[in-house]
DNA sequence: GCCAACGTTGGC
DNA sequence: GCCAACGTTGGC
């Protein structure tokens, strides 16, 4: 299994809308960049990601599952660009600021820190344990659900 | 609200 | 295929 991040303005689409969608999920459309495509192609059905709010909070809030593979996104007429679905696992306990990231020496080659703009991005293993750690997600309790 | 960083577009 | 111009993102 491989964990990513997913980056949304909470004015736009926040943490508690996928909350309210349930197990119905949402589709992870809009993306207009190459490299959050690919990495949306990389992903499959069991992957975990972090869900961060940009902008407002700019901290981690949650865990979220994709639910399916990348699939074209049926609004976009150039056929070029691609979406994943994802449903809200659970809250982070005590979100993850992106200050609280930068202070860590042991995140200091996250991408959230060296490539903000990416709206879409890999997170290493030991990154996702850490940032779980300070977060006070159980990682057992994931694992079981 | 500003601006730096980045990605994309389009003229040549 | 290069690169200047432009648009967008996101931290501050």
């Amino acid at each position: 299994m491989q964990t990513w991040l997913f980056k949304s303005e909470p004015d736009v689409f926040s943490w508690s809308d996928l909350v309210a969608r349930g197990a119905k999920g949402e589709a992870w459309d809009g993306v207009r960049n190459y490299q959050a495509r690919n990495n949306m192609r990389a992903m499959k059905v069991g992957d975990l990601g972090f869900f961060y709010h940009s902008n407002e909070g700019k901290e981690i809030v949650g865990i979220v599952r994709v639910i399916a593979p990348a699939h074209p996104e049926a609004k976009d007429e150039t056929g070029k660009w691609e979406c994943v679905d994802v449903e809200a696992v659970v809250p982070v306990p005590s979100p993850v600021s992106l200050d609280a990231v930068k202070a860590n020496p042991k995140l200091s080659d996250m991408v959230l820190v060296n490539n903000s703009r990416l709206s879409v991005q890999p997170v290493a293993a030991d990154e996702w344990k850490e940032i779980c750690k300070m977060g006070g997600v159980d990682l057992k309790k994931l694992k079981g659900s």
